[in-house]
DNA sequence: AATGAATGAGAATTCATTCAT
DNA sequence: AATGAATGAATTCTCATTCAT
């Protein structure tokens, strides 16, 4: 599991003091890009010391682990609508439809929220430690649950993984795209996922006709 | 266009030291990993000095990328059949399940090939400026214009971006896993490529007769 | 005289925080080491807050010296039959053996006990503030005073100076030296204080008939 | 083997460099201790940058064992009497008056041996990793192969061992001692180490007379 | 051409101690 | 009394690149 708190803050202060920290990693990331995030620039932004950081947090990783489940939190509403049971019932056409452009929404309006998505996989934040990489899976594998039953779990599981890393991949291309080249970059990706996960849920077990 | 180098070595012992410097670099790449390929490294590995590696190339990123498109030559003949008109023939699927295998095989044989070509997006040797990336896409650009010649060339370009930014990421996948899984993430690689491409190749123009 | 205690518990809770504190500092030392042993950690491990501990200790140094203390304490009374007057009637190459022997036992047994008295004289614990050195110093004083009843006071306590840092010194060694070593450097270790104590005792005042 | 230098330095400027960063260390040693010793601390006094200090040596051990060799070297004529074969052509004590009081004459005139020797064995610079620890060792096991020829050689290391351990920390005492303290100090230091050693090299093989 | 010395800002993290609550 | 948040100087070490020789 991913690393987040060294410990749970006791005092408000404590609290507050992870909110401006995160805020400051958060204004990093939108304004100078991924490697730009250090803890010294953190503290820094942050208006606080170095110590401070550390008192909550154990290391840089931790930061970034917690500033994703953050930006998790805060669009878990947007993307509620695609993830509860009901959604099973949309055709997976427009689920995919509406979850990737939910996706471009929040990438554009949620500052700092595509550094994060798109660099989900970089060697410092492999998968296995990024918090926020776990929980889109983790909710895109409840989907396939529903959507595609004959799924294997060890399968479901991968189909899983490849479809958010193809995802977190395709977004940051999304991401430097402008003008009719970004309406025909949003529409590929849309039906790149389309193609697979219709492929997934059109599968019949075995014996099918 | 990608940087490579400073400019053609005008001498065999030039043309020799450059192979050095990628022999070194290539290793080191293997061996250690994306991040530990420093030019001091490189330059210590050669056994040639650090001002001699500038003298060859400008910067660390035109080493990277010189040493892409050695991978690229070096395995040409590899991808041939699939990149050459013929292989317009053989049916998607098939065609699909030869080239991932071949890029398996590639990425397992070739010494740093996978660190190289799953690092493709990093932020310091970003698409724009990738020397392997562009051929890649450029060569899967050329399959599609034969496969699917209804598709716009800015839209096919776009197309085989996708597909190439996909691969990258997903073959990263394949190299952390082992046994069962491996064999259930190739197969899986192999699905998505095949749903979308297929896709694109079905695809009627829109007037069409 | 070596820092110990701020003030003198008034209360059983205090003692026993002190104890905690205390027990937290030696576990530590036992299990990462003399390097390990931060005022942050003991507070950690003791379940208490860094607050409390300097409620009670004025710096790390005391920590460490009360610990040294309370190690001398619990190994009061292994090292008595050495230590009292009784003591004087052993042969000089018996008694050697057996102190250094319980001090081996000791050092296995009581766990940090090695950590502490071999870094006895760290810069950060200087002799003349270390408390259990003092103590071993001055147990080694009276039986010099017994033994060897000729040696000039300020003199002899020059040389129990002399042995227990000695002692200190080469009982580290005997912790890193395991299998057929370990009992060379025990029996070279004897051996040594051997000598030079023999020496010291058998000594007759100037002029002496 | 203990680290020392990185690569060898090639060019003059290289060497002067080198011997210039030692000076800076050495300097630091005497004026402020041990502990001011850091890797900052030597390039400003060096008036270089860190970035060359790394240069030529790996880290900071590599530094103060290249220090504590410079310092075996430069006393190594002041001690040559005492390590050459002749030598054991002099009466033990005479031998260990003559030895220690030039360690003594060593100390206090060669600036910064003295925290170096002293502080030979701390954690930080272990025995194993400490260069100029292992020169008096294997110096005074040669000396010993020469005056007690029948110690088994693997027992001789020991007490070379033991002994060097022993004068180290002892001189250290030495070092903090003054007036006529200090006297007595460097009169039982000799006894110390003579009596063991007498004794080492008064054995006889077992069924001597 | 070649060498390798020099650079130095900048990275992550630690830790004894103080002080507001 | 007790808590735990805050401090921040200090530590070791990296690395792409330049430039004097």
């Amino acid at each position: 599991m991913p690393t987040v708190l060294r410990r749970a803050p006791q005092q408000a202060r404590g609290r507050q003091r992870i909110d401006t920290i995160l805020d400051a990693a958060e204004q990093i990331l939108a304004e100078a890009g991924y490697e730009a995030v250090t803890t010294n620039a953190i503290a820094a932004r942050a208006r606080t010391s170095i110590g401070s950081l550390y008192q909550f947090f154990p290391n840089k990783d931790a930061i970034l682990n917690a500033l994703g489940l953050r930006y998790f939190d805060r669009c878990r509403s947007m993307f509620a609508p695609y993830l509860l049971p009901d959604a099973a019932a949309l055709p997976m056409e427009e689920w995919i439809d509406g979850i990737v452009d939910t996706l471009d929404t929040v990438q554009q309006s949620l500052v700092g929220f595509k550094e994060m998505f798109c660099n989900a996989a970089l060697p410092e934040l492999a998968d296995a430690d990024n918090a926020m990489h776990r929980q889109y899976v983790s909710g895109l594998d409840g989907v396939l649950a529903r959507r595609a039953p004959g799924l294997a779990p060890e399968r479901r599981m991968v189909c899983a993984e490849l479809c958010v890393r193809t995802a977190e991949k395709l977004m940051s291309l999304l991401g430097e795209s402008t003008g009719e080249r970004r309406a025909l970059v949003l529409a590929e990706i849309k039906s790149l996922l389309a193609a697979y996960m219709g492929r997934l849920v059109a599968e019949r077990p075995a014996g099918g006709t």
